[in-house]
RNA sequence: GCCCGGGUGGUGAAAUUGGUAGACACGCAGGACUUAAAAUCCUGUGGAUAGUAAUAUCUGUGCGGGUUCGACUCCCGCCCCGGGCACCA
């Protein structure tokens, strides 16, 4: 007896869990004739909360495409490993004494456990877990690759690409030339230096130049620190002016950090993005994010009655030189250094106050007064090099010293907060620029519109054409340059934390200098606490006799994204103790054909990863320019949340349709306990002491909850543990529950309802295997064409729908087919082995056992997809709607090579058609061959 | 404010990309089996009107207009929801 029952269920996916492993059915070589397809999901930080079910649905995904592919004839590289370094696991330790790696370590089991309950094909030998020593080594050794080499953009055409080299050669042009005649991509050396200086510099004098070349490098910036964390955080882990994890408040500070010259590769960063097939939000925020602008450079020089200044100029960054006869005054931010240059007496008190004020604003006090406009004049006035107008220099912090030159024109008729700005201080406003949007005062504004006038010799252009010929001006004139502006800037590289892959950088006579190869991995050291030093060094200041033959070690250690800017290269070869990556597995598997993960790393994860795959190709590392071909984001599955609402200042509970008339206030409660909408009352007082007193005002005798759809969370009660539904249902329904819930791109809240649906499909399926008895049986006979067209049909479509990531639209085919084969009664070999075949990668416990039963031996995944045969699929006749007017008014059945005209003359002669036009001729008569009759009267 | 997505039954959603809107599933209603319930199976199910009925007609994809023989799909204007960016010159 064999029924597709819960025990029988349990048994068949466990069975096949233990043979998968045993039989090694998922381990994948990287020496096969087979073409390559390697499908990543991004792989998880192992909470302690372990899964829910929202995290298995893009993995459930790539588990189908990796499958499906292999059934294709793929060798399919489909692993999984841990982002294990980060910050709950040290705050934990914090906490509790306990070492991060403990912590990890038991979280990672529970995950692994967790992920094996839904029979993944995961390849587990190339596991990978960014926190094992054998893993770190290769980030710290990718780290020292990146501080061993420079960008240089000599030799190619377009100034902004150019690649990274070794920093040895960089030295070399030093020791012959100084830094003249090179075109790197660097921090604006303070100084120009020959081959002499240079010879003659001190070794730290050098090095400190060479830092403002390295693409990894050690420099003072402005740092995102939060106390709280007791670290500094990247831009995007700040989310307006809060940490993003904790909420907690981030000052900006000035420090001596890591710092990674992402700046180098925007051009590449951006021009790369159409090279892949990535969804169309994550393309457009990573453009935002690299934020390229194309202008001019351009000085305004100084007027003043001292001589001696009349050197000096204030340089802008600009968009819009066409506009450039509509300055009517100057600002700068008020971090530029000029400010105290140019200052006039009169206005000094005002301007130093000002700045004071402004420098002492915290980031977050100046973006919730985004809208508040200050400045303060100084007194100075530039001369407008085009019409040698004179020009007042204003301070406000409106203008970013990180951004440009830190200092712009501003022409009020053309852009809104320069308009704002001259408004407020009634400033003047020249109109430059005329046509039905180019008016700033009206609501239509549009800033790129319109012809120019009141510009001399641009007059009567057009913005655009106005724009290239005002540049080529500035260069006839030597005041300045055409010029690409990125707003992304470098990426902080350094926390001050315990839990993160240490520096392989030691410092010697104040040097930042690396370790020998030969000596990584520098292992973290055991420290007694995780916390920083009495004297605020981080916590690896804490370990003792830990340093580097007596020199003290970088006591920083990298961020977050170093370990998983690299990962899917180490899946490649997963075991080599020689190379990150080697030669030959970086030849066959190159990059990822299928991503699919989150779109929250947009800027992150997606965006360093990017700039490191790069890097290692410029360094000649590895083959590819691109990590990721295909990037896919799958929505996330939010919890549904159970309200129940309190009175306030009383431990009485009132039904959700009585709660507009208490004040109330809402409290979630455990979804466990809630069944549908009612409340299990005896259960809730045991939920919790604090409730076991509690009242309730009932609505129709029961106690109704509210619902809310939020993120799933332990801290609000809603979360689903997959491995419940698995011992209720199974992973095979699970699977294809999540995949029937909707488009994997959208975001959907949990529910259980439709389950059963899916369940009674695969349990059908099953029972056309059987018979009533319970018995395997299968009929041998050949198929009628009915039935071999059902199964062409579902062949074709479920190809197709995998094809384009469709897996709902696949789900619902199957659950068609099998109500079509259950009512012809047909359990025939020949139609349901090839269906058995196209149904495992969705449910391959279910596929594996019938499969079996089939009298095969050996692993389904060696199988091949069934092809599909268009012929089945023909039709000698099709029934074509008949419509008069665009509204269908009868059928009528027509052979498919039918003529046109005959189709027609048989429409026309036909009764349904008689009756609508009453005899008259129609104006107009459309036949679509296998579509639609149009008549037209 | 700017840039992307998206609005289809009671619900999750389909629609070969301009060709019978609502497939498939949940829910609901009715029926069969059962002493009864659960489970299972069958039937119906966008709305309105008419009819004992089979059925027929109208209406219907956020709102208003347009193109077309024909529009969920394309174009113009508006409303709402979700996501991202936010003084970037």
């Amino acid at each position: 007896m064999a029924d597709y029952s819960k025990e029988e269920i349990k048994r068949i996916e466990g069975k096949w869990r233990t043979i998968w492993d045993q039989r090694g059915d998922y381990r994948v070589s990287n020496d096969s004739p087979k073409p390559k397809y390697y499908v990543l999901d991004m792989f998880p930080y192992p909470s302690g909360a372990g899964l829910h079910v929202g995290h298995p649905l893009g993995y459930i995904a790539s588990d189908i495409v990796s499958r499906y592919k292999r059934l294709k004839g793929f060798n399919v590289l489909h692993p999984m490993g841990f982002d294990a370094f980060g910050l709950p696991a040290e705050q934990y330790a914090i906490q509790t004494g306990q070492h991060p790696r403990v912590t990890t370590e038991k979280n990672i089991s529970t995950y692994r456990s967790q992920l094996s309950n839904l029979g993944f094909s995961y390849d587990w030998s190339r596991k990978v877990d960014t926190s094992d020593p054998s893993y770190y080594k290769w980030t710290q050794w990718i780290f020292m690759q990146l501080f061993n080499s420079w960008y240089n953009r000599a030799g190619v055409s377009d100034l902004n690409h150019g690649k990274a080299e070794p920093i040895a050669t960089l030295i070399a042009h030093f020791e012959k030339h100084g830094n003249q005649g090179i075109q790197a991509y660097c921090d604006e050396p303070a100084v120009v230096f020959s081959a002499k200086e240079w010879q003659s510099f001190t070794a730290v004098q050098r090095e400190d130049i060479l830092q403002r070349y390295r693409i990894a490098y050690l420099a003072e910036t402005m740092v995102n620190w939060c106390a709280a964390l007791g670290t500094v955080l990247s831009n995007d882990e700040v989310k307006d002016g809060v940490s993003e994890r904790g909420g907690y408040p981030v000052e900006r500070l000035k420090m001596l950090q890591w710092n990674m010259r992402i700046s180098a590769y925007a051009e590449r960063l951006l021009s790369g993005l159409d090279t892949i097939d990535w969804p169309e939000p994550v393309r457009e925020m990573q453009k935002n994010w690299i934020g390229k602008s194309v202008g001019c450079e351009l000085d305004f020089p100084l007027l003043t009655e001292n001589a001696s200044d009349d050197q000096l100029a204030v340089r802008v960054f600009t968009t819009r030189i066409d506009t450039i006869y509509g300055v009517t005054f100057m600002v700068i931010a008020p971090e530029h250094e000029l400010v105290e240059k140019i200052t006039t007496k009169d206005q000094r008190a005002a301007v130093t106050s000002y700045v004071e004020i402004a420098k002492n604003r915290s980031e977050r006090e100046r973006m919730s007064e985004v809208k508040r406009i200050s400045g303060v004049f100084t007194g100075a006035y530039v001369k407008n090099p085009f019409n040698g107008e004179k020009v007042p220099v204003w301070v406000a912090d409106y203008v970013l010293a990180g951004y440009g030159t830190g200092a712009v024109m501003a022409v009020p008729c053309s852009d809104t907060r320069d308009y704002a700005f001259a408004k407020h201080f009634d400033l003047p406003v020249i109109p430059v620029l005329e046509g039905p949007h180019a008016d700033i005062t009206k609501e239509n504004f549009e800033p790129k519109s319109g012809k120019m006038i009141n510009s001399d010799f641009l007059n009567g252009l057009l913005w655009n054409d106005a724009i290239e010929k005002a540049a080529e001006r500035v260069e006839t004139m030597k005041i300045g340059v055409r010029r690409v502006n990125y707003r992304m800037r470098d990426a902080i590289f350094g926390r001050q934390r315990y839990w993160g892959e240490p520096f392989p950088v030691y410092f010697k006579d104040g040097i930042p200098t690396l370790v020998n190869e030969s000596d990584l991995p520098v292992t973290l050291p055991e420290i007694d606490a995780y916390k920083p030093t009495e004297t605020g060094e981080p916590p690896l200041g804490r370990a003792k006799d830990w340093n580097y033959n007596g020199y003290t070690y970088e006591l920083t250690t990298m961020p977050g994204w170093a370990g998983s800017s690299w990962y899917w290269f180490r899946y490649m070869d997963p075991q080599n103790d020689k190379e990150f990556c080697g030669k030959s597995a970086q030849k066959y598997w190159r990059d990822v054909d299928l991503y699919i993960g989150g779109s929250e790393h947009a800027t992150g994860h997606l965006l360093y990863s990017r700039f490191w795959c790069k890097a290692l190709k410029d360094l000649g590392y590895v083959d590819a320019e691109e990590p990721f071909l295909k990037l896919i984001n799958q929505g996330h599955i939010q919890g549904v949340s159970k309200l129940a609402y309190r009175i306030n200042g009383t431990n009485t509970f009132v039904s959700y349709n009585l709660r507009k008339e208490y004040e109330v206030t809402p409290i979630h409660v455990d979804i466990s306990i809630v069944n549908g909408d009612v409340l299990d009352i005896e259960r809730f007082k045991a939920w919790r002491d604090d409730l076991r007193d509690s009242e309730f005002k009932l609505e129709a005798g029961q106690y109704i909850c509210g619902s809310e759809v939020e993120k799933m969370s332990k801290r609000y009660y809603n979360v689903v543990n997959p491995d419940d539904i698995v011992s209720s249902y199974g992973a095979d329904t699970l699977r294809m529950y999540e995949m029937f819930l909707g488009p994997l791109e959208i975001s959907k809240p949990w529910n259980t309802h439709g389950i059963d649906g899916v369940y009674k499909f695969l349990r059908r399926f099953w029972n056309l295997f059987h018979d009533a008895q319970g018995v395997f049986r299968v009929s041998e006979e050949m198929a009628t064409q009915q039935e071999l067209k059902v199964l062409h049909k579902t062949l074709k479509k479920v190809a197709h729908d995998i094809e384009q990531f469709s897996f709902n639209t696949s789900v619902s085919e199957f659950m068609i087919c099998s109500n079509e084969l259950n009512s012809m009664k047909c359990n025939k070999r020949v139609i349901l082995e090839p269906l058995v075949i196209a149904l495992a990668p969705f449910a391959p416990h279910l596929g594996e056992e019938l499969w079996q039963l089939l009298g095969h031996t050996t692993p389904l995944l060696d199988a091949t997809f069934p092809i599909y045969d268009e012929s089945y699929l023909k039709e000698n006749a099709f029934e074509y709607p008949i419509s008069i007017n665009g509204k269908v008014r009868a059928k009528m059945n027509f052979a498919l090579d039918m003529p046109r005209e005959d189709i027609e003359k048989v429409v026309l002669a036909s009764e349904a058609v008689q009756k609508w036009t009453e005899g008259k001729a129609p104006k107009k008569i459309i036949v679509v061959p296998g579509r639609i009759v149009n008549v037209v009267i």
